[in-house]
DNA sequence: ATGGTTTTTACTGCGTC
DNA sequence: GACGCGGTAAAAACCAT
Protein backbone atom coordinates (compact mmCIF):
# COMPACT_ATOMS: atom_id res chain seq x y z
CA UNK A 1 0.00 0.00 0.00
CA UNK A 2 3.07 2.33 1.03
CA UNK A 3 4.31 0.92 -2.71
CA UNK A 4 4.58 3.99 -3.91
CA UNK A 5 7.49 4.16 -6.13
CA UNK A 6 10.39 6.13 -5.30
CA UNK A 7 12.42 7.31 -8.36
CA UNK A 8 15.89 7.50 -6.56
CA UNK A 9 19.16 8.55 -8.52
CA UNK A 10 20.83 5.39 -8.78
CA UNK A 11 24.32 5.32 -9.05
CA UNK A 12 25.07 8.57 -8.87
CA UNK A 13 28.90 8.46 -8.73
CA UNK A 14 29.80 10.01 -11.67
CA UNK A 15 33.86 10.65 -11.45
CA UNK A 16 35.12 13.86 -13.39
CA UNK A 17 37.95 11.93 -15.50
CA UNK A 18 35.89 9.39 -16.41
CA UNK A 19 33.52 11.44 -18.23
CA UNK A 20 35.21 11.56 -21.32
CA UNK A 21 36.22 8.34 -21.96
CA UNK A 22 32.41 6.95 -20.71
CA UNK A 23 31.74 8.74 -24.33
CA UNK A 24 34.67 7.60 -26.04
CA UNK A 25 33.49 3.96 -25.63
CA UNK A 26 30.01 4.71 -26.08
CA UNK A 27 30.51 6.43 -29.06
CA UNK A 28 32.58 3.30 -30.29
CA UNK A 29 29.30 1.34 -29.51
CA UNK A 30 26.88 3.54 -30.92
CA UNK A 31 29.27 2.87 -34.20
CA UNK A 32 29.18 -0.69 -33.56
CA UNK A 33 25.29 -0.34 -33.55
CA UNK A 34 24.96 1.72 -36.81
CA UNK A 35 26.31 -1.36 -39.15
CA UNK A 36 22.72 -2.88 -38.10
CA UNK A 37 19.31 -1.20 -38.35
CA UNK A 38 15.96 -2.58 -38.15
CA UNK A 39 14.25 -4.80 -41.18
CA UNK A 40 10.98 -3.29 -40.24
CA UNK A 41 11.81 0.23 -40.25
CA UNK A 42 15.13 0.81 -40.82
CA UNK A 43 15.55 2.80 -37.26
CA UNK A 44 18.53 2.06 -34.94
CA UNK A 45 18.79 -0.54 -33.49
CA UNK A 46 19.47 -0.60 -29.47
CA UNK A 47 20.72 -3.18 -27.56
CA UNK A 48 18.96 -3.89 -23.75
CA UNK A 49 19.17 -6.34 -21.74
CA UNK A 50 20.21 -9.20 -24.04
CA UNK A 51 17.48 -8.27 -26.45
CA UNK A 52 17.74 -6.18 -29.65
CA UNK A 53 15.84 -3.60 -29.85
CA UNK A 54 14.78 -0.75 -32.82
CA UNK A 55 14.71 2.18 -31.20
CA UNK A 56 11.50 3.71 -33.44
CA UNK A 57 9.76 1.01 -33.53
CA UNK A 58 10.12 -1.13 -30.06
CA UNK A 59 10.44 -4.52 -32.18
CA UNK A 60 11.89 -6.68 -30.29
CA UNK A 61 14.96 -8.22 -33.16
CA UNK A 62 16.68 -10.93 -31.59
CA UNK A 63 16.62 -11.82 -28.58
CA UNK A 64 19.14 -13.82 -26.47
CA UNK A 65 21.92 -12.69 -27.48
CA UNK A 66 25.40 -13.51 -26.45
CA UNK A 67 27.20 -10.38 -24.88
CA UNK A 68 30.67 -10.27 -27.02
CA UNK A 69 32.12 -7.24 -24.63
CA UNK A 70 34.89 -7.10 -22.41
CA UNK A 71 33.64 -8.35 -18.72
CA UNK A 72 35.71 -5.71 -17.33
CA UNK A 73 35.39 -1.81 -17.19
CA UNK A 74 38.16 0.83 -18.16
CA UNK A 75 38.29 3.81 -16.27
CA UNK A 76 40.62 5.68 -18.38
CA UNK A 77 42.43 4.68 -21.33
CA UNK A 78 45.76 3.61 -19.10
CA UNK A 79 43.87 0.78 -17.71
CA UNK A 80 42.53 0.00 -20.77
CA UNK A 81 45.41 -0.88 -22.05
CA UNK A 82 46.73 -2.51 -19.30
CA UNK A 83 43.57 -4.81 -19.28
CA UNK A 84 43.45 -5.16 -23.27
CA UNK A 85 44.61 -8.80 -22.71
CA UNK A 86 46.91 -10.94 -22.01
CA UNK A 87 45.56 -14.48 -21.04
CA UNK A 88 42.09 -14.95 -20.17
CA UNK A 89 40.22 -12.56 -18.25
CA UNK A 90 39.19 -13.59 -14.53
CA UNK A 91 35.70 -14.18 -14.28
CA UNK A 92 33.19 -14.57 -10.83
CA UNK A 93 31.47 -17.34 -12.55
CA UNK A 94 33.89 -19.94 -11.33
CA UNK A 95 34.29 -20.19 -7.97
CA UNK A 96 38.02 -19.73 -8.10
CA UNK A 97 37.80 -16.95 -10.42
CA UNK A 98 39.87 -18.71 -13.30
CA UNK A 99 42.79 -18.45 -11.29
CA UNK A 100 43.35 -21.70 -10.91
CA UNK A 101 47.18 -23.41 -11.44
CA UNK A 102 46.76 -26.79 -13.39
CA UNK A 103 49.59 -28.97 -13.51
CA UNK A 104 50.38 -30.61 -16.45
CA UNK A 105 50.25 -34.96 -16.07
CA UNK A 106 53.00 -35.33 -18.27
CA UNK A 107 55.98 -35.83 -16.65
CA UNK A 108 57.89 -33.49 -19.10
CA UNK A 109 59.12 -30.73 -19.07
CA UNK A 110 59.09 -27.33 -21.09
CA UNK A 111 60.98 -28.92 -23.38
CA UNK A 112 59.24 -31.95 -23.66
CA UNK A 113 61.82 -34.13 -22.16
CA UNK A 114 61.29 -36.75 -19.79
CA UNK A 115 62.00 -35.18 -16.17
CA UNK A 116 64.04 -36.81 -13.65
CA UNK A 117 62.43 -39.65 -11.41
CA UNK A 118 63.40 -37.94 -8.14
CA UNK A 119 61.46 -34.99 -9.55
CA UNK A 120 58.78 -36.64 -10.60
CA UNK A 121 57.41 -37.70 -7.27
CA UNK A 122 57.53 -34.61 -6.42
CA UNK A 123 55.45 -33.25 -9.22
CA UNK A 124 52.98 -36.44 -8.04
CA UNK A 125 52.63 -34.98 -5.16
CA UNK A 126 52.67 -30.96 -5.90
CA UNK A 127 49.14 -32.18 -8.53
CA UNK A 128 47.66 -33.92 -5.84
CA UNK A 129 48.08 -30.81 -3.69
CA UNK A 130 46.86 -28.62 -6.23
CA UNK A 131 43.22 -30.42 -6.39
CA UNK A 132 43.22 -30.53 -2.68
CA UNK A 133 43.07 -27.21 -2.74
CA UNK A 134 41.02 -26.08 -5.79
CA UNK A 135 38.26 -27.72 -4.10
CA UNK A 136 39.16 -27.04 -0.59
CA UNK A 137 36.16 -27.28 1.86
CA UNK A 138 32.42 -27.53 1.82
CA UNK A 139 32.56 -23.56 1.01
CA UNK A 140 34.13 -24.50 -2.06
CA UNK A 141 32.21 -27.25 -3.41
CA UNK A 142 29.21 -25.50 -2.36
CA UNK A 143 30.13 -22.54 -4.28
CA UNK A 144 31.24 -24.42 -7.29
CA UNK A 145 27.84 -26.22 -7.36
CA UNK A 146 25.88 -23.05 -6.93
CA UNK A 147 27.82 -21.38 -9.33
CA UNK A 148 26.98 -23.73 -11.96
CA UNK A 149 23.18 -23.68 -10.99
CA UNK A 150 23.25 -20.29 -11.41
CA UNK A 151 24.89 -20.80 -15.14
CA UNK A 152 22.63 -23.25 -16.19
CA UNK A 153 19.36 -21.43 -15.06
CA UNK A 154 21.24 -18.29 -16.92
CA UNK A 155 21.30 -20.28 -20.13
CA UNK A 156 18.35 -21.38 -20.02
CA UNK A 157 16.39 -17.91 -19.27
CA UNK A 158 18.68 -16.47 -22.07
CA UNK A 159 19.87 -13.49 -19.37
CA UNK A 160 23.74 -12.13 -21.02
CA UNK A 161 27.03 -12.70 -19.03
CA UNK A 162 26.58 -9.81 -16.78
CA UNK A 163 23.79 -10.76 -14.93
CA UNK A 164 25.13 -14.19 -14.15
CA UNK A 165 28.81 -12.14 -12.68
CA UNK A 166 26.24 -10.42 -10.24
CA UNK A 167 24.31 -13.09 -9.32
CA UNK A 168 27.41 -14.79 -8.89
CA UNK A 169 28.94 -12.21 -6.46
CA UNK A 170 25.71 -11.94 -4.85
CA UNK A 171 26.19 -15.81 -3.86
CA UNK A 172 29.80 -14.90 -2.88
CA UNK A 173 29.11 -12.32 -0.63
CA UNK A 174 25.76 -14.48 0.51
CA UNK A 175 28.14 -17.15 1.30
CA UNK A 176 30.39 -14.57 3.39
CA UNK A 177 27.92 -13.67 5.15
CA UNK A 178 26.96 -17.24 5.90
CA UNK A 179 23.42 -16.45 4.72
CA UNK A 180 23.21 -19.96 3.32
CA UNK A 181 22.81 -22.20 6.53
CA UNK A 182 19.70 -23.57 6.80
CA UNK A 183 18.62 -22.86 3.07
CA UNK A 184 19.04 -25.06 0.08
CA UNK A 185 21.83 -23.82 -2.37
CA UNK A 186 19.25 -24.34 -4.95
CA UNK A 187 16.91 -21.29 -3.19
CA UNK A 188 19.83 -19.09 -3.03
CA UNK A 189 21.21 -19.54 -6.44
CA UNK A 190 17.90 -19.18 -7.89
CA UNK A 191 17.24 -15.99 -5.86
CA UNK A 192 20.98 -14.06 -6.69
CA UNK A 193 19.92 -14.83 -10.39
CA UNK A 194 16.31 -12.83 -9.79
CA UNK A 195 17.77 -10.27 -7.51
CA UNK A 196 20.62 -10.00 -10.26
CA UNK A 197 17.93 -9.65 -13.36
CA UNK A 198 16.28 -6.93 -11.33
CA UNK A 199 19.57 -5.09 -10.38
CA UNK A 200 20.23 -4.85 -14.05
CA UNK A 201 16.89 -4.17 -15.05
CA UNK A 202 16.38 -7.11 -17.13
CA UNK A 203 12.81 -8.45 -15.56
CA UNK A 204 12.42 -11.79 -15.01
CA UNK A 205 9.48 -12.58 -13.23
CA UNK A 206 9.73 -14.87 -10.32
CA UNK A 207 7.77 -17.23 -12.29
CA UNK A 208 10.08 -17.56 -14.94
CA UNK A 209 12.60 -18.12 -12.67
CA UNK A 210 10.73 -21.22 -11.45
CA UNK A 211 10.18 -22.93 -14.57
CA UNK A 212 14.19 -23.43 -14.64
CA UNK A 213 14.59 -23.65 -10.99
CA UNK A 214 14.50 -26.92 -8.93
CA UNK A 215 12.76 -24.73 -6.19
CA UNK A 216 9.41 -23.36 -6.05
CA UNK A 217 8.60 -19.63 -6.37
CA UNK A 218 7.96 -19.35 -2.52
CA UNK A 219 11.02 -20.14 -1.45
CA UNK A 220 13.06 -18.44 -4.25
CA UNK A 221 11.03 -15.13 -3.18
CA UNK A 222 11.36 -15.94 0.65
CA UNK A 223 15.21 -15.99 0.45
CA UNK A 224 14.96 -13.80 -2.10
CA UNK A 225 13.49 -10.71 0.26
CA UNK A 226 15.97 -12.53 3.05
CA UNK A 227 19.48 -12.04 0.92
CA UNK A 228 18.86 -8.46 -0.69
CA UNK A 229 17.58 -7.23 2.74
CA UNK A 230 20.67 -9.04 4.95
CA UNK A 231 22.77 -7.59 2.09
CA UNK A 232 21.14 -4.38 2.10
CA UNK A 233 20.65 -4.65 -1.78
CA UNK A 234 18.30 -1.76 -2.57
CA UNK A 235 15.97 -2.71 -5.09
CA UNK A 236 13.12 -0.06 -7.02
CA UNK A 237 10.35 -1.97 -7.87
CA UNK A 238 9.90 -3.35 -11.14
CA UNK A 239 8.58 -0.79 -13.78
CA UNK A 240 5.90 -2.60 -15.72
CA UNK A 241 6.97 -0.98 -19.13
CA UNK A 242 10.42 -3.56 -18.76
CA UNK A 243 7.89 -6.14 -19.35
CA UNK A 244 6.09 -4.61 -22.72
CA UNK A 245 8.69 -5.68 -25.62
CA UNK A 246 8.83 -9.55 -24.65
CA UNK A 247 5.37 -10.18 -24.04
CA UNK A 248 4.36 -8.01 -27.18
CA UNK A 249 6.67 -10.09 -29.54
CA UNK A 250 5.14 -13.22 -27.44
CA UNK A 251 2.05 -12.47 -28.47
CA UNK A 252 2.83 -11.41 -32.20
CA UNK A 253 1.81 -7.46 -31.38
CA UNK A 254 3.01 -4.84 -33.49
CA UNK A 255 5.42 -1.62 -32.55
CA UNK A 256 2.40 0.54 -32.58
CA UNK A 257 0.41 -1.91 -29.49
CA UNK A 258 4.12 -1.19 -27.76
CA UNK A 259 4.31 2.30 -28.09
CA UNK A 260 0.11 2.74 -26.77
CA UNK A 261 1.11 0.20 -23.97
CA UNK A 262 3.54 1.88 -22.54
CA UNK A 263 1.80 5.39 -23.21
CA UNK A 264 -1.41 3.77 -20.86
CA UNK A 265 1.20 2.51 -18.34
CA UNK A 266 2.80 6.15 -17.91
CA UNK A 267 -0.99 7.76 -18.03
CA UNK A 268 -2.85 5.31 -15.37
CA UNK A 269 0.60 5.25 -13.12
CA UNK A 270 0.55 9.25 -13.51
CA UNK A 271 -3.05 8.67 -11.27
CA UNK A 272 -1.79 6.52 -8.94
CA UNK A 273 -3.33 2.89 -10.18
CA UNK A 274 -0.05 1.43 -9.81
CA UNK A 275 0.62 1.63 -6.33
CA UNK A 276 0.83 -1.66 -4.46
CA UNK A 277 -0.10 -3.60 -8.01
CA UNK A 278 1.75 -6.27 -9.47
CA UNK A 279 3.47 -4.96 -12.71
CA UNK A 280 3.36 -7.83 -14.46
CA UNK A 281 -0.48 -7.90 -14.07
CA UNK A 282 -0.13 -3.73 -14.96
CA UNK A 283 1.57 -4.29 -18.12
CA UNK A 284 -0.82 -7.48 -19.17
CA UNK A 285 -3.42 -5.23 -19.00
CA UNK A 286 -1.99 -1.98 -20.71
CA UNK A 287 -0.87 -4.21 -23.87
CA UNK A 288 -4.43 -5.65 -23.67
CA UNK A 289 -5.93 -2.37 -23.98
CA UNK A 290 -3.35 -1.18 -26.88
CA UNK A 291 -4.18 -4.35 -28.68
CA UNK A 292 -8.08 -3.17 -28.47
CA UNK A 293 -6.81 0.26 -29.75
CA UNK A 294 -5.16 -0.53 -31.84
CA UNK A 295 -6.96 -3.07 -33.99
CA UNK A 296 -5.16 -5.76 -33.31
CA UNK A 297 -7.33 -7.99 -30.66
CA UNK A 298 -5.79 -10.37 -28.30
CA UNK A 299 -8.01 -11.79 -25.96
CA UNK A 300 -7.21 -11.74 -22.05
CA UNK A 301 -6.78 -15.06 -21.64
CA UNK A 302 -4.06 -15.21 -24.67
CA UNK A 303 -2.41 -11.97 -22.72
CA UNK A 304 -2.72 -13.68 -19.13
CA UNK A 305 -0.94 -16.57 -20.69
CA UNK A 306 2.06 -14.90 -21.38
CA UNK A 307 2.22 -12.64 -18.20
CA UNK A 308 1.89 -15.41 -15.86
CA UNK A 309 -1.20 -13.77 -14.45
CA UNK A 310 -5.07 -14.70 -14.20
CA UNK A 311 -7.47 -12.95 -16.62
CA UNK A 312 -9.38 -11.82 -13.36
CA UNK A 313 -6.58 -9.72 -12.47
CA UNK A 314 -5.98 -8.52 -16.13
CA UNK A 315 -9.78 -7.80 -15.57
CA UNK A 316 -9.18 -5.87 -12.83
CA UNK A 317 -6.20 -3.55 -13.99
CA UNK A 318 -7.67 -3.13 -17.27
CA UNK A 319 -11.30 -1.49 -15.73
CA UNK A 320 -9.35 0.95 -13.56
CA UNK A 321 -6.69 2.50 -16.44
CA UNK A 322 -9.56 2.82 -18.66
CA UNK A 323 -11.96 4.68 -16.34
CA UNK A 324 -8.95 6.93 -15.80
CA UNK A 325 -8.07 7.31 -19.21
CA UNK A 326 -11.29 7.82 -20.31
CA UNK A 327 -11.30 10.78 -18.15
CA UNK A 328 -8.72 11.90 -19.91
CA UNK A 329 -9.52 11.23 -24.01
C1' DA B 1 0.49 -13.94 15.05
C1' DT B 2 -2.49 -10.49 12.82
C1' DG B 3 -4.95 -7.65 9.75
C1' DG B 4 -5.25 -5.40 5.44
C1' DT B 5 -4.44 -5.78 0.60
C1' DT B 6 -3.92 -8.14 -3.71
C1' DT B 7 -4.14 -12.22 -6.55
C1' DT B 8 -6.02 -16.60 -7.64
C1' DT B 9 -9.54 -20.07 -7.93
C1' DA B 10 -13.94 -21.38 -9.21
C1' DC B 11 -18.35 -20.43 -10.81
C1' DT B 12 -22.18 -17.89 -13.14
C1' DG B 13 -24.64 -15.12 -16.59
C1' DC B 14 -24.71 -12.60 -20.89
C1' DG B 15 -23.92 -11.76 -25.70
C1' DT B 16 -21.94 -13.19 -30.17
C1' DC B 17 -20.23 -15.98 -33.87
C1' DG C 1 -22.77 -24.76 -28.18
C1' DA C 2 -18.26 -22.70 -27.73
C1' DC C 3 -16.05 -18.68 -26.71
C1' DG C 4 -14.87 -14.15 -24.89
C1' DC C 5 -15.88 -11.26 -21.27
C1' DG C 6 -17.57 -9.16 -16.88
C1' DG C 7 -18.66 -9.96 -12.30
C1' DT C 8 -18.51 -12.17 -7.61
C1' DA C 9 -17.29 -14.74 -3.40
C1' DA C 10 -14.09 -17.22 -1.01
C1' DA C 11 -9.40 -18.98 -0.54
C1' DA C 12 -4.62 -18.18 -0.82
C1' DA C 13 -0.66 -15.36 -0.95
C1' DC C 14 1.64 -11.35 0.35
C1' DC C 15 3.34 -7.65 3.35
C1' DA C 16 3.98 -4.61 7.24
C1' DT C 17 3.31 -4.34 11.88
Amino acid sequence: MVSQRTRETEDSETEEETVEDEEEISKHEARAQEELSCPECDGTLHEQGGEKICEDCSLVVEEDMIDPGPEWRAFDSKERNQKSRVGSPTTVTMHDKGLTTSIDWRDKDAYGKSIAPEKRRRMRRMRKWQERIRTKDSSERNLQFALSEIDRMASALGVPRDVREVASVLYRRALEKDLIRGRSIEGVASACLYAACRTKNIPRSLEEIETVARVERKEIGRTYRYISQELGLKMEPVEPEQYVPRYCTELNLSEAVQIKAKEIIEMTTEAGLLSGKSPTGFAAAAIYAASLLCNEKRTQREVAEVANVTEVTIRNRYQEQIKVLGILD
